[in-house]
DNA sequence: CGGCCGGTCACCCGAACGGGGGAGCGCGCC
DNA sequence: GGCGCGCTCCCCCGTTCGGGTGACCGGCCG
């Protein structure tokens, strides 16, 4: 009996070349596919599939809330995180919210393939470049949320006193949090700590 | 005679994808693949093809020039650009690059038919979202280049002293290159301007 | 030739920023 | 209960930033 899959990935022609890719291995059977996170785990339910590919940047919810939710209604769901971008934030999310591997889309077929079957078996597998990046950054403390709330709307430029207002504090605490947020990031300005952020993947990435 | 395509990708997934897509159209034929812009070129000598698919973000001489070389080797070449990134800025240079559509991997299958269809019969196709995008800002100067480089440190957390002696001229320069930044982009600080451009896709993008 | 544009530099000044302290307070965990 | 942590706020002080204004120069184009 081979391995059912579910693809849930909003780019038609990135879903058709992993459904292509993965039924042309003769033990793979691709069972279904969805576009958003919200459709991909009603699909879920029907199906029962033994592996989830999930993308990260999806309308609706997202992938990474979607993984948490599936994982959820089903401890046992093996997902295989499929995404554009690197960074260590956003693998460690997507570990912690219960993926058993993570892939770039550069990723070879072959690792594809070698990921999947791994996770099928109850492994867990993470392509080089992200353990990499997550390696080297394993020290480094996470940022709180408001941390992060605060970091997102610096990155969008806005300046202390406006995001005092906007969250109904004192500017001077947002100063003090974003000396603890350059502390966290090694960062000597507000610029400098935007651009670690999105390199880390921190902040809600530009492009889909 | 089928429309024969050169598909030059360095996402596997996404070229396999591409093609099985592609070749499922009777009038139709991938005739060839690369994954970086140069193999693309010593490709297309080759082959010939009639359209030619290429990514932006590619290892090596990227995308941008791949099209730009391509076009000067072979003024009739007719250049599909297919990319992750949305932003006036990246389309814009692509266009004036030569390429001849401009597509976004969010693409339907529909839309990618009926682009490589038009331009292969001569014509031009953007897909809505981009020439939005485009439309957005129709009015706006484009930046110059030493803006652009300098913006570019500035997206780095270089601070106004730094890039002056990096690039051997004086602070108050960098000042009033930032100043002119600002009215282009409709910035009020550096982080915003970084910001608007990443938005923009005016920066050397992040992930690949 | 005269103008325009892009790049260079200078000075003033008020506002924002970043580093240095210190200090409360609520919550959860041991 | 005590401790730690995250969030909140405050003052000081030197630095950086950003706005305003003005100026020079070299190249390109009409």
């Amino acid at each position: 009996m081979p391995i059912r899959i579910l693809i849930v990935d909003d780019h038609p022609v990135l879903h058709e070349g992993l459904a292509a890719m993965l039924e042309s291995e003769a033990d793979f059977a691709v069972v279904g596919g969805a576009a958003d996170a919200e459709s991909g785990i009603d699909a879920f339910r029907k199906l029962r599939p033994d592996v989830t590919l999930m993308d990260l940047k999806m309308p609706g919810m997202g992938g990474l809330k979607g993984v948490r939710a599936l994982r959820e209604e089903f401890p046992g769901a093996k997902v295989v995180v499929l995404t554009t971008f690197r960074g260590d934030a956003n693998a460690r999310e997507a570990i912690g919210a219960g993926a058993a591997g993570y892939l770039l889309k550069t990723t070879l077929r072959s690792e594809l393939v070698a990921c999947i079957r791994k996770v099928h078996a109850g492994g867990r597998y993470l392509c080089a470049d992200v353990s990499a990046d997550i390696a080297t950054y394993l020290g480094s403390e996470p940022l709180t949320e408001r941390e992060l709330l605060i970091l997102a709307m610096i990155a969008e430029g806005l300046e202390n006193k406006r995001i005092g207002t906007k969250l109904d504090i004192s500017s001077e605490t947002v100063k003090s949090h974003l000396t603890r947020i350059f502390e966290k990031l090694g960062a000597h300005n507000r610029t400098q700590a935007v651009h670690i952020a999105l390199r880390r993947g921190m902040l809600g990435d530009f492009a889909d």
